[in-house]
This record gives structure tokens, sequence and C-alpha cells, in this order.
DNA sequence: ATCGTATGCGCCC
DNA sequence: TGGGCGCCCTACGA
């Protein structure tokens, strides 16, 4: 009933089709007329080679005015590998491959995206590849049955159905990492590639605060201290550690790896990963030439040498101190690996396991709870699962294909676990590839079970049309922080709330209209605040407005 | 060749 | 017009 008309109020809510290549006759009426083009497809170029060789130039115009004017194919190139005969990009909403290329999903030559086994068969983009690393059948079917039953023990984690989003416009550059309070509720933190830190209550903007000088650029990692909740620190490319005071702002720099400034990018040493021993009372970093350093967290001074924990000259992006066995840390990186270190033994080649993999590794999380579970995002599209159970992790027990590439415009995708779900099977992450959402691409944020490989929900808004790389999902409550380009958007539960969608128990979870009541509480409550940050450009925190509009993705046809 | 790295810029409000 | 925006690029060097 009440459900019913609800979904009605916003009717843009359906489940996404399957046949894409519909798609494209619905949204192109609505899309802008890229295909303009007086050449019929049928058509085929007159000269396809010659003409193409031209069209490189972009002002192919000139060029070809002695020749005869047959100058109208020349559009008809791919822009990825520049042959005739098809064009990579988007029609309308739906991006397609250039079929020259491995396909952009799952790396295989041989199909595209659209076709991709791993499209196809549960869709979006999601399916799990469990038995791919096991030597033989009989090997993973051990492995299953060895593996607890965990789906029996398993208390449902709660995914809303319907959720609130609400945006922090302020940072000028895109979001590079967020964190939240670990005992405040309300507070997060965020970091940019300018070094901006900002510190938002996202129920009232009063307490809200932004440092700009702390770092000079990206804050590649923040971590509150867990022993002292009032000071956060932050590894930054600009090769210094800090430690802010959240009372009283005062910030310190605990080490500063380029003491004599800029002498060239060789020699000039970024902090990436980090992490914090609370039991040792060290703060670990590490660099880009593949050394951790240690920071003793009372004298505020490096304790020890640096120690090579990856291939020499490699970055470090990520390191994760088990949460119940503090002798245990994890650390991955550009060579390829994660691994397991021994803190009582910490020395180059001592590592207890090297997990391998087939890229970059652009994170390594051990599970929340138990610590025994590994998780980890490599750029070769695939979540990989490890799980010491079986002592052996030459494998990883499950791999998942899930479109989040590099891209040098964007901050690495990680898969992140959530950190309230006591069966540690739910991971979230951003998705690069989009989704033709009634005429609109849109990239939804997914949630994994892990233990199946199951995209079991996916987090959109049809306002929201930017890729959301970093996410982290909220220690206590249902709350979910995305960075998205330069924005950060809050993904809260709406009340009463009814199933928006759901289709082989997945839930396509939309944030629809947001009601004005709730947006409002959400950013502009306390406008009064506001002045205390009048320095900064406009209006830093601002509710997102319930705009009905669905914007379809038009803007490559536009002249 | 492949792969990692770093940065820009066309589009559009 | 110009500045903000956001990325299925892409050139370069090892």
């Amino acid at each position: 009933m009440a459900p019913q008309t609800r979904r009605m109020a916003f009717p843009s809510v359906v489940v996404v089709e399957r046949e894409d290549a519909d798609s494209e006759q619905s949204t192109s009426d609505e899309d802008e007329p890229e295909e303009e083009d007086p050449l019929p497809e049928s058509e085929p170029e007159p000269e396809p080679e010659a003409e193409a060789e031209v069209a490189e130039n972009g002002n192919g115009d000139n060029k070809v005015k002695q020749k005869a004017p047959i100058t109208i194919s020349l559009k008809k190139v791919c822009k990825v590998c520049k042959k005739a005969g098809h064009e990579a990009g988007f029609k309308g909403a739906t991006y397609i491959d250039c079929p020259m290329k491995p396909c952009f999903l799952c790396k295989m030559p041989g199909h595209t995206t659209m076709s991709c086994p791993h499209r196809v068969t549960i869709e979006h983009g999601i399916i799990s590849a469990s038995h791919r690393n096991a030597s033989n059948a009989l090997e993973y079917v051990f492995e299953r049955q060895l593996r607890p039953r965990i789906p029996l023990i398993k208390p449902a984690y709660v995914i809303p159905d319907k959720v609130n989003c609400g945006v922090i416009k302020y940072h000028s550059r895109r979001v590079t990492c967020l964190e939240f309070h670990p005992t405040k509720n309300n507070i997060l933190l965020s970091g940019d590639k300018k070094g901006q830190v900002g510190v938002w209550d996202y129920y009232k903007t009063s307490e809200k605060m932004v440092y700009g000088n702390i770092h000079s650029c990206i804050v590649n990692n923040m971590r509150f201290n867990p022993t002292n909740d009032g000071a956060v620190y932050a590894a930054s490319s600009d090769g210094t550690i800090s430690c802010t005071d959240m009372e009283t702002g005062i910030s310190l720099s605990l080490m500063n790896l380029n003491p004599d400034g800029w002498q060239g990018p060789s020699s000039w040493r970024m902090l990436y990963g980090m992490d914090i021993n609370s039991e040792k009372g060290v703060v670990l970093v590490a660099d880009n030439f593949g050394f951790l350093y240690m920071v003793d967290m009372r004298s505020n001074s490096k304790s020890g040498e640096a120690i090579l924990i990856h291939k020499k000259g490699s970055k470090v992006v990520g390191l994760h101190c088990n949460p119940i066995q503090p002798e245990l840390l994890l650390s991955c990186g550009n060579d390829h690996f994660a691994r397991v270190w021994d803190m009582r033994r910490l020395e180059a080649g001592s590592s207890l396991f090297d997990l391998a993999h087939r890229r970059v590794v652009s994170s390594a999380y051990f599970s929340p709870v138990s610590g025994s579970k590994i998780l980890t995002t490599s750029q070769d599209n695939r979540l990989r699962i490890w799980d010491s159970i079986f002592g052996n992790m030459d494998t990883p027990s499950r791999e998942i294909v899930h479109s989040h590439d590099f891209n040098r415009h964007l901050t690495p995708f990680r898969a992140e676990w959530d950190p309230k779900d006591p069966s540690e099977t739910l991971a979230v992450i951003g998705r690069y590839i989009s989704e033709n959402f009634n005429g609109a691409a849109l990239h939804p944020i997914d949630f994994i079970d892990i233990s199946t490989g199951q995209l079991v929900a996916e987090v959109m808004d049809p306002n929201i049309t930017t890729i959301s790389p970093v996410n982290k999902l909220h220690p206590r409550e249902d709350v979910l922080a995305s960075g998205s380009s330069r924005s950060i958007f809050i993904w809260r539960p709406k009340e009463n709330s009814e199933l928006v969608e759901q289709k082989d128990e997945r839930k396509i979870i939309v944030c629809g209209r947001s009601e004005k009541k709730q947006s409002r509480k959400l950013g502009n409550e306390s406008d009064d605040s506001d002045d205390d940050m009048s320095n900064l450009k406009g209006k830093n925190v601002k509710s997102k407005k319930s705009v009905t509009k669905v914007t379809p993705y038009s803007r490559k046809g536009k002249r």
C-alpha cells in the first residue's frame, strides 16, 4: 500500500534492463544527437584507411580540401584503435568497448564487457571464480567442505533497502581517503589530493573543520590513535606523517622523508600505507620505494631503521595490523604482492606469507573481527579472499571479478570490510564501469558477499553520476561514506524504508528523492555555523537537493 | 613489448 | 566566457 505509492513516487526505480543493446534505442532519443552523422550506419566508408589517417589530425577539413570532397566518413573510426567499422565510447548511457582490446571487465581477449561471461552470468560484473585457483576440482570440493559453514552461523548483515544521501562539497581536488571517528558517531574525516583534511559532523555542520596546511599533497591514509581518539595520524605523498590533535588543531610532523626538499622525482619519497599498532605503540608507514618505517607514538620519533618489505623501488600502498594478533602485519603494494609479517621478526625477506597477484595490489585488509581472513583488491579487476584456515596461502580461496580498474584520475579502489558484520562476509567497493540506469550512466557502490561472490546490493543515486572509488562503512551505525571525485556522500537508511527492488537476492538500492526535512538535517540545519567557515569558498557543506531530474549521460554527444 | 606512473583538458554550466 | 568538473585516457620511461 504505502510502499507501493512511495515507489511510484520515484518512477525511475526499475530493474536495469538486461538487453543493453535495446537500451541504445531507448536512450538515444533522450540523449543528445550524437548520431547526427548523416552517414547511415550500414553504408561502408568509401576510403576508410586513407580518410582515417587524416581524421586523426582533428582538422581534416583543411587537409582534404584539395582532394575530392569525400570527407563525410571521417568520424567513423574507433577512438581507441583508430580503425573503422566500430566506435568505442558511450552510446547513450551504455559504453561500447573497442573489440580490439581485451575485455574491460575481466581483461581477457576475445570479447567485450557487454558479452563478458562475468557480466552475463550473474549480471553487473560480479561472479565468483572460486575454483579458479584450485589445482583440480577435488581440491576445490575438499576446500569447500572443510571451510566452516559460515552461512549457517551468519547473522544477516543489514543492508537498508532505501537510503538517503547527503553531500559534503568542500574539497577542490578529488577525495583520497575517509575515516570515521572511532567513538564519536557523526564525525568523519576526509583527505584529498591537495593535502587538505576535513573534519565533518555530518549531522550538524556546526562542528566542522578544515586543515589546509598539514600536508602539501595527497593524503593517502588517515588513522586515529586507538588509545587516544583525540589524535589522528595521516600519511602523505609529501613524505611526512602528521599527528593532529583534534581538540587543539595543533599538528606535528612526526617524520619527514624529504628534509632537503625537492631534488627530482627519483629521490622524492612519498608515504602511502599506514596503520597503528597500539600494542607496540608505533605508527607504521611505508613509502614508494618499498620501505617500512616505524614511529614511536610516545616519543613521536622514528624508531629503528627502515625495512625493505616490498620490491626495492616499488610503492607500498597498504599496511594493516591484525585486529587480534598484534604481531601480525599485512602489507601490499605495486610489486603484485600482499605480504604477511611477524612484527617480532621484521626484516627484509622474512615475510610469513607472500600473496601473489597478477597486478598491483591496491589494498589488503585482515577481516575485522577474527583477523583470520584477508581481502585484497588488485588492479587486475579481481577481489581475492585469502583464508588462513588452511595454513596455505599459495592461492586465494576465492577470486571475484569486479570492475575497479586503475585510472590516473581516480583514487585507487579499495574493497573494505564491513566492520559491523560478525560473519566477516560483507565487503563494499565502488564500481568503475557504469550501469545504464534508465538512460543515465551510474556507477554503483557494490556490496559483495565474499563467501559466495554474490553481489548482494548496489547503491546508487540518479543524481550521482561520478565514480566512487573511496568507501568506508561506519564502525557502528548503518552509514556509508563515499568519496566521489571532489564530493563526499553520506548514505543512511531511510526510515520506514520499503524494499525498492530485489532481484536474485540482490538489492538495487536507489537513493530516491530526499525528503526535504531529511536533507536539511544533514547539511544546513545549522547554517549559523557557517560563519566560521566564511573564508572558505562558498558554502562548504550543503544538503543534497532533491533533484527530480535524472540526468542522462549526454555530454559525449554534445557539440 | 608490457606495465607503472603521473598528470590535463575538453566540455559545459 | 571561463572556471569547475570529472574521467572506459594516454604519453612516457623503465
